[in-house]
DNA sequence: CATGTTAGCTTTGCGGCGAAACCAATCTGG
DNA sequence: CCAGATTGGTTTCGCCGCAAAGCTAACATG
């Protein structure tokens, strides 16, 4: 199949927007009439025959049977992409693991895998990510693009003179050209993404975030995460502004955070601070898993410890829908097994928080699966192949 | 000149997206060279002369005189919007009073006057304002369009049906429909908006905000006021987001507001709570302004409660820029006295919660002036009339 | 004072998009 | 079974914007 599903290939780059619009339309929202996607993207029906007539004998877009909709009227012939001709590789890399995704068009999972950093120089992560790839990508599909995203504590990619610069502490890596390296060893395009915004994006497109023009989100884990979604666009975070958010105060004199600020919310929230505050009072040390399990289980220290800081997380979920007027909250990471087990409290916190209106925000926890880091690379990838910039 | 002046009329509607930008750009950032557009705009210096002449030759543009800016190369012949020939008509009503400008289309005031309202039902507040206007429109200029705000603890604007609905309790309005009313009582378009939405519009366009892509305006009076732009346009806020902001809580069993939380915004920084803590440790009821003058003054009472709410401001403002990721946020309103007696007060607050990084939120503090909520008004009069949409 | 350089502006040709007229496919009701 | 209604899709034509080439008005230099 691979010669005749690659048609397209070449054709794209010379696509106008309209017609980026129209695949990224049929991406997130799925197949549909031609006449239905004039309606969302504002184009008129003529443009639409126009510019699919291309894409669909290139192949990149395929016509659906006939559907017979409305009571009256001719039917309807939906137009949808070839998602499963397109293979996207997306990678998360922490400070000891690489976990990897190979998905679809639409972002579906084809294949995953996670393993063990074994090198942790920038070259030598670009040939486990290569050596990965081809374990992955067996069968059907051209590897399109890949992403790549850093996370854990790593600092933002900075824009530097027209190349982006990776800053990744915990891999010992400073300034380092993350991107061409991997495209180098990897032979496609590459897309350096922080973690946070990559989950943003892929909730934005293929979550719960789909349809929303509006929306932040919460990652709970070693640290806080924080991304928002405004006007459908993410907005920009410097490197300073990703740290600030977990440190937020939430309860001037509460307990101290590793860097001494008092009652801000990864006094909290952290990992650390749960395993913390938790061991201090059981006299030993727990795991932030034992934590949670011993809470489901009813133990009241760590009851408390988890009751607290989804209490905490509530204020914040306030703090956050009030000033950046969203309406949905979305939550993930590891540490959302916090919000689960003491659900009650959180949305309690939340309504004082909100002038005790209830449901004035929608607050989703996401299942935590490591997978959902790398499929955020594969996102980033797949927008950028769509959209045609960054 | 009435007549040769406005040989644009008409002519208006029927411009191009592209054309209504060039008015904007020039509006905003002032007289440009047709190259100093085209780089601006990403539009084509010769899409630049195309859409230009005809507006140059209906005098809605005109020509500045030829400059020789730089050292090489053929002098740039400088376009200006015609800004003195048209008026707007901004209008901000309270429970009291009625506040009153007549601008250019740069926003700059010509003429100004406020007085009490009288008959408070709508029709006779639109008679009012017609006379208000015959009263300040003396002179050139033709009237294009009027921007009515409301504002204290007025409601937003409610979109029902397509038609907009005002809703101001403290006028004892309620489901209003102004647009129409006013657009028959003045015989010009009309736009109508939230007091604060229009303020920062204002700013957006025409003061402190001017070329930034993102910022917030938070005013302080008899209520804490709430405004976000993200993105180059204003975050739509539903009335429940107006009133939860003054209520965000900074400090957990602080001090009580009327509405009985405990610690919010509105205890530290609203006129009420200002005078009821100062009045009760003087023993004796004061009013705003006297505490303020009293704080000057040195006395201790009054400056422990100017700083106390000064540095509730700073929590506030740094709120809001970790979670908006604003790097700009605007004071406005009676309110901003105590920010500037306080000063030093509110900036290290700020920087306590910005992991003490100092300098990471430009404050700015604008003057307090009743006219510039009036002016507000003409600014989205301006807007309406530029863009062609609300 | 010719010639080159630089930069602003205009003209020309081409392609994308919308508006509207037109064609196609279905159902309803005489 | 045919006219009308209803909706989906195509064709035609004109406008708008870009790219590129050309023109204009300054300065620089030998």
């Amino acid at each position: 199949m691979a010669v005749g599903a690659r048609r397209w290939v070449g054709m794209w780059d010379a696509l106008p927007d309209a017609a980026r619009s129209i695949v990224k339309e049929l991406i997130i929202h799925g197949p549909q009439s031609r006449t239905a996607l004039s309606r969302t993207l504002h184009l008129s029906t003529g443009s639409l025959t126009r510019l699919t007539k291309p894409m669909v004998d290139a192949g990149l877009l395929v016509e659906g049977d006939v559907v017979h909709d409305p009571v009256n009227g001719r039917p309807t012939r939906p137009l949808d992409v070839a998602a499963g001709e397109h293979r996207f590789l997306g990678l998360k890399l922490t400070a000891d693991r690489v976990y990897a995704v190979v998905t679809d068009l639409r972002a579906e999972i084809v294949a995953a895998r996670d393993e063990p950093i074994g090198d942790h120089s920038p070259s030598a992560v670009c040939d486990q990510a290569k050596r990965l790839l081809d374990e992955l990508s067996g069968g059907a599909g051209a590897l399109v693009g890949a992403g790549v995203t850093v996370g854990g504590n790593a600092r933002a990619s900075a824009q530097v003179g027209g190349e982006r610069l990776v800053d990744a502490p915990y891999l010992g890596w400073w300034q380092v050209e993350l991107k061409p390296l991997m495209e180098r060893a990897l032979g496609v395009p590459c897309v350096v993404k922080n973690d946070v915004a990559a989950l943003a994006h892929q909730h934005h497109w293929f979550g719960p975030g789909r349809g929303l023009r509006d929306f932040a989100l919460v990652t709970i884990g070693a640290g806080i995460g924080y991304a928002l979604i405004v006007h459908d666009h993410l907005v920009a975070a410097t490197e300073a502004d990703l740290g600030m958010f977990g440190h937020l105060v939430l309860q001037p004199g509460g307990p101290m955070c590793p860097e001494g600020h008092r009652g801000c919310a990864a006094a909290y929230l952290s990992g650390w601070s749960v395993e913390a505050t938790a061991g201090h009072a059981l006299r030993r040390t727990v795991t932030y898993d034992e934590v949670m399990r011993l809470a489901t289980e009813g133990d009241r220290v760590c009851l408390g410890v988890v009751r607290e800081a989804a209490q905490a997380l509530g204020r914040l979920i306030g703090h956050v829908a009030t000033i950046s007027m969203v309406k949905t909250v979305i939550l993930a990471g590891e540490g959302v097994e916090l919000a689960r087990i003491a659900k009650d409290d959180l949305a309690r916190a939340l309504t004082e928080n909100r002038r005790d209106v209830p449901g004035s925000v929608d607050v989703v926890i996401e299942a935590d699966d490591f997978r959902e880091w790398a499929r955020g690379g594969a996102v980033v990838a797949i927008q950028s192949f769509v959209t045609g910039s960054d």
